[in-house]
DNA sequence: CGCTTTTATGCAATCGATTGTTGTCAGGCC
DNA sequence: GGCCTGACAACAATCGATTGCATAAAAGCG
């Protein structure tokens, strides 16, 4: 050991040639180090029988030495398969630069998991409906082996047509007598009856639904409030749009509890976070829920326990549905027929009504 | 309109005729089609000016019509370019099947609008780092022209060993002298100093934290938090180990409410997402915020202004931040040197201290 | 009109892995 | 010893688009 002069900042530069002796591009290279065949080591990597195990072990020891992994594009182009899901979140009537609805993002992980579950890799995209071939552009990409959406916004119209060619997509939302694409939802209008019709069995007689109906969900779940309101006689409702972005919505509520003052005992809030607003704002101005005012909310997001008073709310199986969709998706995949899933809303009533 | 007896359903059957006369399924049956050759056709769906004006829109135009588009795999392939950025969520002292916290998901959602905006595709993987070659297989899959991590979680190691070989990666988190992976974050030991400062000034002399340190982030909010206690004499800080995800954390911080009674006037809660959970605990035990207890978060959600009280807290420029990664990012894609980027925090002085 | 530039297109190699088919060798059996 | 079978592995076609190079036609020029 007497050479003394060394240079370790040499060394460090190419840290390939430390960790990996030499850097294997594809499997060609892969099959001259070990003497074989590109077919064989194809096969050996992965893990067929007919390689021998021997060979086949060899290679592997090699592939992982050298930290080779076959090229996954080349892969898929040959197979014809990607492996990966398309998830995608069309933003019709919301402008806004932003994935702001906490629900979408809660459905977005519980899909997350559930994909990596089966293998799958997960292709996002955020898209603002600009002309009419968006989803067109999404599912001939050729890079996808299904979708799935999250919200119909205000696109029922090109997602039928769509669907109506590509059979590999599901949606989350709600169901219409006679549609074409699959969908995986909660029953809105039940949801939004059982809401309106809590409500009134605590007393109230003068509600307000504060939400956008511009989507079908959310006009669903009005729909159901209204049902609950014709009902039982002498009850009124009022219907506020409120956009779906965070920033916006503070003000636009504030705006709404200022005009109808104490004209009013009961909100159906077609979404949690409109109810939390409305909460938040209802404070500022003293006004005491669940006793001057009573809210109830519209997911079961886990920040529903935590408002303060804790809200009344319309539980959506989020994890549930989730697993659904993936599921059907898997069976779309496979060329199956599927049918649409409603699933039940439940009430969950807590300290805000 | 005599003919009474007809087949909806056959007519249903095979939409792609009436669509799209017959699927092109590459860009040789087109080429055949419009009478050329493929290498034209392909020039002509990029537009390219070699080819004449006039074949080249005929061409764009038989694609229209038959609603072609050229398979993604066989292009990536050649071209040895993906247009897919890796979003990695890893979760590592954080078992949870979920990606929970909004945090994360706010910093997705902008990252999803700034890679959208340069016409790069998403790819999400939520990780929980089993083995420790995850990262590795990620970015050896030869799918990813780049990757965008999001929080450290205890995997820096992990995160710098293969920072060393692959170049095209930014981190969102905290950095360390010295350190090979590019971050983009906000100084942690500094909003963690700036919380804490504030709620002594504010006559705090009793302070707990609350968060989960096995993160590089939180811990060095919790050693800017323990610089300011230090530089004012007599005050006391204790800290609690609290999880992030939003299930248990009610309980286990309800158990600390419990366990420390009124023996504390201010907390510095990790996340804002701690803070709500904390205020919702506090309000449930009658404990006054902020007269008798004292709150600040940190990240300033969006949530946090409508919290009751509206909650003081140490503000991270998210979407700034996001802007810096992907831009980072593609320096970094394109060959250059980037140097970590440390964003200052900001307070924001609410109602629940 | 012949020769040089353009201009526009065709040809064929290429990206890297997969997989059906063919071929070889060893051993077993009669 | 010849023939058959089974086990392995090599060969070569294939997935579909891109692109450097060659070439043909058209245009320009003296």
């Amino acid at each position: 050991m007497s050479q003394a002069i060394q240079n370790d900042s040499m060394a460090e530069t190419d840290t390939d040639v430390l960790t990996a002796p030499r850097r294997i591009r594809n499997i060609q290279e892969l099959a001259k180090i070990a003497g074989v065949s590109a077919g064989t080591v194809s096969r050996a990597l992965a893990g067929m029988e007919l390689v021998n195990k021997e060979t086949r072990e060899r290679i592997q020891g090699i592939a992982r030495e050298h930290g080779f992994r076959p090229n996954q594009m080349a892969r898929k182009l040959r197979t014809q398969k990607t492996g990966v899901i398309g998830v995608v979140i069309p933003l019709g009537h919301e402008r806004r630069q932003h994935i702001s609805d906490p629900f979408f993002m809660a459905l977005l992980g519980y899909l997350a998991d559930e994909l990596t579950e089966s293998g799958h890799d997960l292709m996002l995209s955020r898209v603002i409906p600009g002309d009419e071939d968006w989803l067109d552009r999404i599912v001939d990409s050729g890079m996808l082996d299904g979708v799935l959406m999250i919200g119909q916004s205000d696109q029922f119209d090109t997602i039928e047509r769509v669907a109506r060619y590509y059979k590999r997509l599901v949606v989350w939302g709600s169901h219409r007598e006679g549609q074409v694409h699959a969908t995986v939802g909660t029953d809105n209008f039940e949801g939004g009856r059982l809401a309106a019709q809590h409500l009134i069995a605590r007393g109230a007689v003068r509600l307000a639904f504060f939400g956008d109906t511009r989507g079908p969900e959310i006009e669903e779940r009005l729909a159901g409030a209204r049902a609950a309101v014709a009902s039982s006689g002498g009850v009124l409702l009022r219907v506020f749009p409120t956009p779906l972005s965070t920033e916006d919505m503070g003000s636009q509520i504030s705006g709404y509890l200022d005009q109808l003052g104490s004209d009013i005992d009961g909100i159906v809030a077609a979404t949690d976070v409109i109810a939390m607003a409305t909460l938040s704002q209802a404070h500022e101005r003293g006004i005491a829920v669940p006793q001057a005012l009573a809210v109830t909310g519209f997911d079961d997001l886990p920040l529903a326990m935590q408002t303060i008073p804790p809200l009344t709310t319309v539980r959506q199986n989020i994890a549930g549905g989730a697993k659904a969709m993936v599921e059907m998706l898997h069976r779309r995949i496979a060329g199956e027929e599927t049918q649409s899933l409603v699933m039940p809303p439940e009430l969950i009533v807590r300290a805000s009504s």
